[in-house]
DNA sequence: CGAGAGACTGTTTAAACTTACAGCACAACA
DNA sequence: TGTTGTGCTGTAAGTTTAAACAGTCTCTCG
């Protein structure tokens, strides 16, 4: 497995964000001297030593000898989440199902990954069984929000409320009842909020 | 208005082709001299001819004196169509609000466009006010399907059901009516079906 | 304190790339 | 019957890019 983008200097994970932004805008990756520009750096050096660095970690492949050869390791797509295993995080490789080709940034804030919802709990929500719902990862969240939770290892969709030290988690259908979590005796991490939805069929 | 695509001789819808490909697979534009090993050009020139009559006719635009300096006129996302206008053709220019970068085939048949709904009609289907439904163009539907219909000039999102020659458009929300329409005295057109949705916030 | 990693400057060279010029063959067309 | 558009070959600059080598400065770590 190729080292993860955690492992990124602050610096680093700057220009691969550059590269990023470049390749959407611009339909193609940008040159040393463009990184450059853009960094404010003197010397093409400095953008070719960045982009040895990332290559050396897995974020970006080079091909030797072209002109704007630079391509992102990892596809454009979001990844698709399916079915979480218990106490592994959500993002772990055994867990992403496949890559979905579609803009990040048409969501609001940007999506970070996809989550298959299992279950009919959040019908009145217009979330229905099977639906891929679009996360951003935050773990601060307000009143009102739909958001992704773990509690006792089980990841769930829910709509978030907290009363000082107890949150509630509000199914949107009477037929299921919320889950109440005092955080004081209780572990509850939210993953993400959702920030959007799609649906891959025609009911 | 630059010309339309169609103008296009098929050599150069080709080229185009391959440049969009290109784009998709390896993340940039081809140079002149890929382009001649593609199709076998011997001369650079071919290429830059072909490039020279797509730009003219508006399918590119070329920046002089870059490397890989092809930029596709028209974004490879999908249509995006809001309120539609009595009489026009849905997929008149003048309705593409925007185009989304995402790929036709996340969606079974392939997506033509995407449609903005309004209103609650289809709510108990998990279709709220402002969703987009990404719709196939298709004339021919079974009942059960959800389709995009104009009636009376009006385009509306609404289950489907024939009994005869009489075509029950169903809401999915007890506070509508269903449309009645005898094709034997009113015109329907049947638009195309319902293959996905896509919704852009977190509610 | 010395070593190594990260983040650069500055310079040079060869290869990749664009783009101009000068043609040829063929079909459509008026 | 000539003219125009399309689709090419072939060659040759001239510029853009990639990528090498040689350093500087500043942290952090053992």
């Amino acid at each position: 497995m190729p080292p993860r983008s955690e492992s990124l200097t602050a610096r680093q994970a700057e220009i691969l964000d550059f590269i990023r932004q470049t390749v959407e805008a611009e339909g193609r990756p940008p040159t040393r001297l463009e990184l450059c520009a853009a960094f404010g750096f003197r010397s093409p050096n400095a953008a070719e030593s960045h982009l040895r660095a990332l290559a050396a970690k897995g974020a970006i492949l080079l091909e030797e000898g072209r002109a704007r050869g630079i391509r992102l390791a990892e596809g454009p797509g979001l990844p698709l989440v399916g079915r979480v295993a218990a106490g592994s995080p959500i993002l772990a490789s055994e867990h992403v199902e496949s890559r979905l080709q579609l803009d990040p940034t048409l969501f609001s804030p940007r999506a970070d990954y996809l989550l298959r919802v299992r279950g009919m709990s959040m019908r009145d929500a217009g979330i229905l069984d099977g639906d891929l719902i679009a996360v951003h990862r935050q773990s601060e969240v307000r009143n009102g929000q739909i958001v992704v939770a773990r509690v006792h290892d089980d990841v769930t969709v829910k709509t978030f409320r907290r009363s000082g030290p107890v949150v509630e988690l509000l199914p949107a259908n009477p037929d299921f009842e919320p889950i109440v979590v005092d955080t004081r005796a209780e572990p509850l991490d939210i993953e993400g909020i959702m920030v959007g939805l799609i649906r891959q069929d025609g009911h």
